[in-house]
DNA sequence: ATCGGTCTGTGCGCTGACGCACTGTCGCAC
DNA sequence: GTGCGACAGTGCGTCAGCGCACAGACCGAT
């Protein structure tokens, strides 16, 4: 855990970061689990180091769409920055792992003692905005198939690692189509040697092929992000 | 110019309400103009008073998909307060009216000298966060004839009158569908005797029937931004 | 070794929206 | 009043994705 760190922390000048890591916990990603409901009050703050978390919207009868992806890049929990303490989506652990989790409280009070703090996550906020906005439009124009490519690929960079468990099922979800509509794009992937999947279990094979694959919102997100966070 | 103004301005205190207004300057809103243009400097901020734009992210081959909309109840460059002085995206002048305007630099200052101004506009963005996520979700899910009803209904609060100036073209672009879809939604629509319109002018007839054709993101917006800034 | 549950693959009819092309209509300008 | 340009309506073939249903494959548990 000393190496591998989260990226806005170590964004922090040394005193900031310390004093920020000196009331965080931490914290293990279970997969599936919920850390957060959309209207609930926020109760902690996560910034993931090892695992990821995807920001899920419920609608209607659809069990949930997935509109954002946070990892060791990036926090859940951003709504404090902006002084609301109330859970704007559902925070679903997508890949296992670990976090520093912070109580809302104990926040609260490094933003305000931290300007340095507050620069850095008002820059990510931005970002996140940028992706929203993105994502909006990537749902509406493009097709299963580059989309499942990205969805993949942002995966494949937050979990550090090659394989990571995720069932046809579970992709219909995040993406908003059939299963059946993952079934193919899938197969069609796996047919191009690009990853591979056994009950479950998928690999990446060829990275800069799914890069290829994918659609452009995935090099997008990437740019506004190295701008914004470098 | 007097008793209409900008909802943010109205709630901050009346000393910080009177700086901020001393380096704005009124500002025509005309319809069709580019106020400005994603991944550009930003140069000025908009209060709109009267007329209302449109937030737009250009996509690909298709030259724009409405992402959100900015009226008497909110701001455009909203980046600023998280210190981005670049455009997330295309901001449309979509109503004729009014406008405060202020530029970049003097509106950092005031963002400096106003905790107050701080506060209203984080709560701005995180409304604004959570319409764009209920748009991405709006967008993949929901039927053009409800959306079309719901784009109105929003149009309709920020007009404030029951007529307005919009074709079939321009309302197919920012809905991202094609003109023929929105011919058909639209006629299905006047029919119905909720709306009528005369070569590019929209009259709103039945409000609670559009409100009742609209899905349900038209209601879900407005009462976060009633919770939240009320 | 069998069973049951989970995961993946296939088939079929349907539909909302797409792309394209053409027609009709209205209103302003000359 | 004629003509032009902008706006709206209609038709037709195509397609991605949907809903539903069922069949096969794999794996662990009893």
């Amino acid at each position: 855990m000393a190496t591998a760190e989260n990226h806005l922390i170590e964004l922090l000048p040394r005193r900031d970061r310390q004093r920020l890591l000196s009331v965080c916990e931490p914290f293990e990603l279970v997969i599936a689990d919920v850390l957060c409901e959309r209207g609930t009050p926020t109760r902690h703050v996560y910034f993931p180091i090892d695992g990821f978390i995807s920001l899920v919207t419920p609608i209607e009868n659809h069990p949930g769409l997935e509109v954002g992806m946070v990892g060791r890049e990036g926090m859940l929990g951003f709504q404090l920055t902006l002084g609301v303490a109330i859970e704007p989506l559902r925070g679903l652990v997508q890949g296992p792992g670990n976090a520093w989790r912070v109580g809302a409280a104990a926040f609260r009070r490094e933003l305000a003692g931290s300007a340095a703090l507050r620069r850095v996550l008002d820059r990510y906020l931005f970002v996140l905005m940028a992706q929203l906005a993105a994502s909006a439009a990537c749902l509406r124009f493009h097709l299963v198939g580059p989309r499942l490519a990205r969805w993949l690929l942002m995966s494949h960079d937050r979990a550090h690692a090659d394989q990571f468990v995720v069932t046809h099922e579970f992709l219909a979800l995040m993406l908003g189509v059939r299963r059946v509509g993952i079934t193919l794009a899938a197969g069609a992937l796996q047919r191009a040697r690009l990853i591979e999947y056994r009950r479950g279990n998928l690999t990446v094979l060829d990275r800069p092929g799914l890069e290829a694959a994918a659609c452009t919102c995935y090099a997008v997100d990437r740019k506004v992000y190295d701008e914004q966070m470098r």
